[in-house]
DNA sequence: GATTTCACGTA
DNA sequence: CGTACGTGAAATCC
C-alpha cells in the first residue's frame, strides 16, 4: 500500500471497523470496541502511508472526526454518485443498483411483506448480494454492523463498489468531461471539510450576539410572561395606526391584506420590496416593515435560535451538505446560510485569534469565460472590475453591463437588459452560445452536465395537461434553470476546490475554514498567522484556478482582509 | 399530522 | 417572465 492508494473504510461505531484496500487482497475487520482505539488505526494509517478513504458517504467522515480522527483525502461514494448520476439520493443500495444497472425507482426494503420479499428469503443471508443482484435490505438497514465478518464483508462491497465508479469516472472522462477525475477528488474532499464544519461549528460570542439581538428586539425577555406582553406590545405599535375595531393578526398575510385594505392601500401581496414602494404612502406601512424586520429576527434569528445552535464551547452548529441543489452548492441547515448580514457582529474569533476572510470577485462571469471557451470574456477579467471592460465594448454604462451580463446568466429576457443582450452577443458570441445552448437543452427536458461533470437532471418536471402558454412559460423556465445550473454549478466546482485547497495548505498555519458561503470563506487561524493565513488564502486561489480553469486566461480574485468580527467584513 | 403557500434571509 | 438555497408561521389538505 503506498500513499493515495484506494483504501475502503467502514466504521460501525462501539464494534470496529472493515477495511478493504481495494483490489489488493481480501477486506479485514480491526477489532476495536472502544472508538477512539478504533479509529486510532485510522489514524496511524493515515500518518504513516496516506491512502486515499473510500467511504459510502459523509456520515463515515463525521464517525471518524468525532473519534478525533482526520483525514487529508477521500473518495467519496456519495459524492461520486451524484456527480455521475444527479439527485441527492445515494444511499448503498441505489448506489450499488445503478452501479449494476438494477432498476432503483423502487429499491427493496426491509419490513413487512413487499413484492421482493420472496427473493429475499432465498440465497444466503450472510451474502450481502442477493440472488436477484440487489444488496440485501436488512444489510443496508444496519445488520452489516451485526458480526466482525459482516463488517470486514461490508468493506469489501464498498471497495467493489468504487471499483465501478472508477470505471465510470474514467468512461466519463475518457469521452466529454475530463476534468471529472479531479472534481471526484475535491467534491470528495469538500465532504470531509463538511463533516469538520459540522462537528467543529462556527465562534460566536454569546453576550456579543445576545447584544445584536437586543438591538433589534429588546433584551431577552425574563419569562413567558414577558415575552408575551414585549409581543403584544411591538403589534400594538403597528395597530395604533388603524382604528382598535378589528382583532388584525399580523403574522398572517391575508390579514396584513386587509389591514392594508383598511387604510385604502391595495397591494397584490404583502411581500417587503413592494410595501417598500410605497413606505410613505401611510404611517402604517412604515410601521409594518419595521415590525417585519423584528419579527423576523424574533422568530427566526433570536435568542430561540442561538439557545438552539450555540453550544457551551462558544461554536454555533449546523449540519452541512457539500452539493445540494441543481448546481451542487454547499449548504447548511441552522440559518448559518441566511444570517442577516446586521447579526454578524456575534461571529467573533476566539482569544487569540483572527478571521481571514475572502470573497470571489464576480465569479460567475469569470466561470462562464472560463468554461465556455471566450477569448474576448477571458480579456475582460483582466480588469479587477470586469463589467468596465464589459460596458466599453458594448457602449453602454457599467450598471447596464452589469444587468445584462447577469441576465444572460440567469435567463432574464425582457427589461433593459434586452438591448444590452444583442451587444453580448455580439461582442461575447462563444460564452453567449453556450448559456443559449444550455437554454434549448434543458428547455426539451435534456439532461446537462456542468465543466466538472456534474450531471443536471432535467427529466424530473410535470409534463401533465398544460396549456400552450403554461407549456411555453414552464419550457422557458426550464431554460432559465438550465443555463444558471452550468454556470452556477461550474462555480460551485471552482471554490470548492479553493476551499479545500485552503483546508490542506492551511494545516501548518492551524488555520481552519470555519464557514463556507457560495463564494465567500471565512478562516479561523491564531492571530500570530493571520498575515501568512491569508497569503496562504490567496495563494490557494490561484492554485485552484489554475487546476481548475480550462483557460489560463482566465483571472480570478479575491478580496481578503483579516479581521476580528465578521461584522467588519464589507457588506 | 403532513404538505403547501407566503414571506424573507443569504449568495 | 433572472437563479439557487433554508427556515418559520399560517393556510390548506388529508
Amino acid at each position: 500500500m503506498g500513499p493515495g492508494d484506494l483504501v475502503a473504510v467502514v466504521v460501525a461505531p462501539g464494534v470496529g471497523l472493515g477495511i478493504a484496500g481495494v483490489g489488493t487482497g481480501p477486506p479485514s475487520f480491526v477489532d476495536a470496541p472502544h472508538p477512539v482505539a478504533a479509529l486510532a488505526t485510522v489514524a496511524t494509517v493515515e500518518r504513516e502511508i496516506g491512502p486515499r478513504w473510500v467511504m459510502w458517504s459523509q456520515a463515515t467522515a463525521l464517525d471518524l472526526v468525532r473519534g478525533g480522527t482526520r483525514v487529508a483525502r477521500s473518495w467519496d461514494v456519495a459524492a461520486v454518485h451524484r456527480l455521475l448520476f444527479g439527485g441527492w439520493r445515494a444511499d448503498p443500495g441505489r448506489v450499488w443498483g445503478r452501479l449494476h444497472e438494477l432498476q432503483t425507482d423502487d429499491l427493496p426494503a426491509v419490513g413487512p411483506v413487499d413484492l421482493f420479499s420472496h427473493i429475499a428469503d432465498d440465497g444466503d443471508p450472510e451474502d450481502p448480494v442477493r440472488a436477484d443482484g440487489y444488496l440485501r435490505p436488512d444489510w443496508l438497514a444496519g445488520d452489516w454492523m451485526a458480526d466482525p465478518a459482516r463488517i470486514a464483508r461490508w468493506a469489501g462491497v464498498l471497495a467493489d463498489v468504487v471499483q465501478l465508479q472508477r470505471g465510470a469516472v474514467e468512461v466519463l472522462a475518457a469521452s466529454d468531461r475530463p476534468a471529472i477525475v479531479s472534481t471526484v477528488r475535491s467534491e470528495s474532499a469538500a465532504e470531509l471539510l463538511c463533516a469538520e464544519l459540522t462537528v467543529d461549528g462556527l465562534p460566536v460570542d454569546r453576550a456579543a450576539a445576545d447584544a445584536m439581538v437586543a438591538t433589534y428586539v429588546g433584551p431577552r425577555p425574563r419569562s413567558d410572561r414577558e415575552a408575551a406582553e414585549l409581543r403584544a406590545a411591538r403589534d400594538a405599535d403597528v395597530l395604533r395606526h388603524v382604528p382598535a375595531t378589528t382583532a388584525w393578526d399580523l403574522r398572517s398575510p391575508g390579514q396584513v391584506k386587509s389591514l392594508l385594505r383598511s387604510v385604502g392601500i391595495e397591494v397584490p401581496d404583502t411581500r417587503a420590496w413592494r410595501l417598500e414602494a410605497i413606505r410613505d404612502q401611510h404611517p402604517l406601512v412604515d410601521a409594518l416593515l419595521t415590525w417585519r424586520k423584528a419579527e423576523r429576527v424574533l422568530t427566526t434569528f433570536g435568542y430561540g435560535w442561538l439557545d438552539e445552535h450555540l453550544g457551551d464551547d462558544g461554536r454555533f452548529r449546523g449540519e452541512w451538505s457539500a452539493s445540494d441543489g441543481a448546481a451542487g452548492r454547499m449548504t447548511a441547515s441552522a440559518g448559518l446560510h441566511n444570517m442577516p448580514t446586521d447579526l454578524r457582529g456575534g461571529v467573533v474569533a476566539e482569544a487569540g485569534h483572527v478571521f481571514v476572510r475572502a470573497d470571489l470577485g464576480q465569479i460567475e462571469p469569470r466561470v462562464l469565460a472560463a468554461v465556455s471557451g471566450d477569448i474576448a470574456l477571458a480579456r475582460a477579467t483582466q480588469a479587477d472590475d470586469l463589467y468596465a471592460p464589459v460596458a466599453t465594448e458594448l457602449g453602454v454604462d457599467r450598471a447596464t453591463a452589469k444587468v445584462a451580463v447577469l441576465g444572460a446568466m440567469y435567463g432574464q429576457t425582457t427589461g433593459h437588459g434586452a438591448q444590452a443582450l444583442r451587444g453580448l452577443q455580439r461582442t461575447y458570441p462563444v460564452a453567449m452560445e453556450y448559456l443559449e445552448a444550455a437554454d434549448r437543452t434543458a428547455q426539451v427536458g435534456t439532461d446537462l452536465r456542468t465543466y466538472g461533470g456534474r450531471l443536471v437532471r432535467m427529466g424530473d418536471g410535470a409534463i401533465g395537461d398544460l396549456t400552450d402558454r403554461e407549456a411555453r412559460s414552464q419550457a422557458a423556465a426550464r431554460g432559465r434553470y438550465g443555463r444558471n445550473a452550468m454556470v452556477q454549478g461550474a462555480a460551485a466546482e471552482l471554490f470548492k476546490v479553493w476551499a479545500v485547497t485552503v483546508r490542506a495548505r492551511g494545516h501548518a498555519l492551524d488555520a481552519r475554514i470555519v464557514l463556507c458561503l457560495h463564494d465567500e470563506l471565512l478562516v479561523h487561524v491564531p492571530e500570530e498567522h493571520g498575515d501568512a493565513a491569508a497569503t496562504m488564502v490567496d495563494d490557494s486561489l490561484q492554485e485552484a484556478a489554475a487546476r481548475w480553469s480550462p483557460m489560463r486566461a482566465v483571472r480570478f480574485l479575491a478580496e481578503t482582509t483579516v479581521i476580528r468580527s465578521w461584522a467588519e467584513a464589507k457588506p
